[in-house]
DNA sequence: AAAAACTTTCATTTATTATTGAAACTTTAA
DNA sequence: TTAAAGTTTCAATAATAAATGAAAGTTTTT
């Protein structure tokens, strides 16, 4: 395999594995092809290189740089815009986790606050109910925690030996 | 709010949130459903509760046994099927890291050697390519290592411990 | 062995989500 | 100030994914 076909293949394969996350699959391509070039790119060069019309380019960069993940640069001399990737990949992790952490568990979470609430009268079929949300509360709120936790935590010696003993 | 609402509030907040993850609604929406039930249900219950026809209910519910999160059983003197989710928010969350590891990650992180192992010529533009594949190899095979090694934590007195420090 | 009760499959239809591209907008240079 | 270069927006369109439902397939009962 030459290098082409392999830029071509890791682009194509982390554009399906982002839309398996919810992640639409041209911003993860754009994403790849960021994350791979040792040069910051213009966004005529990533329309070019994947195919896409001016306003996906447009659209899915700037998401990006919503996420934090994707930054502008400018270079003396030039009018355009070009584009970075995050490149450090703890990095990538953490502002992923916290975007998805924002946008979709706190707002869940509310959801079975709310809904693990309601007086739970006699019926057997309530209290079921009741206690199985509030689980699922208990639950994915201590997920989210972990995940913040776990943003501090490379920075810390007990971490660091957990992340060791783990492998 | 009462019972009904919430239950369907909580039903569609699954469900939507399944579908920010990559499961279709539908499966999200019958687990969610199944989990708050305090009894096992039948098919006809599961199209008459979400509304939906007796394919997708059947295609659904294999999916989720599939997955081994939603279980067959078979009532005495009962021709029908019924059917129940794990409710055990631990078990479920291994299940489904282990299922998402196998169908999503392991191809990707195959694709990512693949791409990493060509030889690099002496361009700057290709060391970088194999550089951060390299890199991103390394770093989902730990993310994926950890996840497995996750679900044997809780059974040992030092993940217990971890987990308790993490809140 | 045939009918009844129930489940699965899959070609077609429907709904959802992503993409295009032309017009509007913004910034820079002449 | 206005033309040129570049960027963004969004209604229309295309692509993708999910749902339907009727027909085929099972299993159980009589």
């Amino acid at each position: 395999m030459e290098f082409k076909e392999a830029k071509n293949k890791f682009v194509q394969t982390w554009g399906a594995l982002g839309s398996q996350w919810g992640i639409n699959k041209t911003m993860a391509q754009i994403h790849a092809l960021l994350m791979v070039s040792n040069e910051s790119i213009s966004m005529e060069d990533v329309m070019e290189e994947l195919q896409i019309s001016r306003g996906n380019a447009s659209m899915n960069l700037r998401a990006l740089m919503d996420w934090g993940i994707v930054y502008k640069e400018y270079k003396a001399g030039e009018r355009r815009e070009f584009f970075t990737a995050e490149k450090d990949l703890d990095e990538l992790a953490v502002k992923i986790a916290r975007e998805r952490s924002k946008r979709e568990i706190r707002p869940a979470l509310k959801v079975l606050k709310e809904v693990s609430s309601i007086k739970a009268d006699a019926t057997l079929e309530e209290r079921h109910f009741v206690d199985q949300t509030t689980k699922l509360y208990d639950f994915v709120l201590k997920a989210d925690n972990m995940l913040e936790k776990a943003t501090e935590f490379k920075d810390n010696w007990l971490g660091r030996l957990v992340i060791k003993i783990m492998k």
